[in-house]
DNA sequence: GTATGATTGAAACGAGCGTTTGATCGCGGG
DNA sequence: CCCGCGATCAAACGCTCGTTTCAATCATAC
């Protein structure tokens, strides 16, 4: 046995980070159910962070590059004039749903990963994770100023950060959904087609003044 | 000194597992913190997970019935007519806001768990947790169903993960956006408005069709 | 066929964990 | 005054963790 050891670890480690969490996955749950010795990831990896940021790193950049390339397209399709805001959109949230079954029997342990690992708090690690999508975020900020003068960077940083709650939160809790009601039971595309309907009318939505704050709602 | 301990464990709990999470934070790290024995915790509320547990029902008690206040103000505002769309979601997403300063120095330890505890998918633990939510949910999607007659039950589900992850990123992440980002810099009253009316322009989206799935960009 | 360097294996390390124990403390009621 | 009891304490328990060690094994090049 033990074909490829390194890619067998990087399997179930993926899959488990994704069920269970990383903190609560033990190394030696991953290399029982690989089928190899405990001293192997610390081998091959260095240690059990080095080994998520390798789980990490092995999806995000194909799916970060794939973003990109939409992007490019969808600015290119614009010529001159601001990009179509649905096109980029879609081309930030699109890439994590294809090139899988995002939730099959397989292929969701990762999808549940990144949405969980969006909410890990090591600040040091955010810091490492974060710098992933460095000229991911300058680009998609850019591009959606273009889309969306009416915004202002606060306005904008705030926006974006609620649609990537949104698709973090569909990625880690979507498979849950699916599986225990059936009446929400959808094609990842769907569900991809759904979300893109969505940001793009939050996006779009007119900036709150200051005054409208003042107006609304107050406790009691 | 220990006034009342199970108070100051509750606190040190609260901010410790907000800003390191749950599995991360030890029970020495709390009681050292707190000035109090170990022993303590398991004396005053049986084990680490009961702890938190308390540490949550605490706040989202009071949280998810002022959400059924506001939900009940709002649909007699409305009569026999469906209720206000932007005053449905108000009610579900300022309760947790208010009563407390989200991120000044303080008060942002229960803000940051929340945001994280989402993302928790011990599925015992899930269980429980969506339990507190139960009839908030019920009477949230009914409400949400009659303001957006032309969603079916799928749509509906998924917009409210969507809207519930925009709330709970903003949650987890909003204080490192706010201490980082002078730009994104802004106060809560704020932010929750941004948010509002995000999710309002998200949910009264157009529903989307199936052949709207075909249409979308595919990969390559 | 043997030397060599990469890989695997069984076992142990020290540290930290949640939890339990049993003695001790402090204090209000008899 | 002391009894009884809830609360606190230092200490230890058993266990699991990530990591290390070092010998055994393998594949390959000479």
């Amino acid at each position: 046995m033990a074909i490829d050891t390194r890619e067998r670890i990087l399997d179930v480690a993926e899959r488990l980070f994704g069920e269970r969490g990383f903190q609560a996955t033990s190394l030696r749950d991953i290399t029982t159910e690989a089928g190899v010795n405990v001293a192997s990831v610390n081998y091959h990896f260095g240690s059990k962070e080095a080994l998520l940021a390798e789980v990490l790193e092995r999806r995000l950049e194909p799916i970060n590059e794939r973003r990109l390339e939409l992007l490019d397209a969808a600015e290119a399709r614009a010529g001159d004039g601001p990009p179509a805001l649905e096109a980029v959109i879609r081309a930030f949230l699109s890439p994590p749903f294809h090139g899988q079954r995002a939730w099959g029997d397989d292929g969701q342990g990762f999808f549940r990963l990144v949405g969980r690992i969006h909410a890990e708090t090591n600040e040091d690690f955010r810091v490492t994770f974060v710098k992933q999508f460095d000229e991911v975020f300058r680009r998609f900020t850019a591009a959606l100023h273009r889309a969306l003068p009416h915004l202002d960077d606060a306005d904008m940083s705030w926006r974006m950060l609620f649609m990537v709650g949104s698709m973090a939160f569909t990625m880690s809790w979507g498979p849950t959904l699916v599986a225990r009601g059936p009446a929400a039971a959808r094609d990842p595309e769907d569900v991809l087609e759904s979300l893109v309907l969505y940001a793009a009318a939050g996006m779009a939505a007119p900036a709150g003044t200051p005054a409208a704050v003042a107006a609304a709602e107050r406790r009691g």
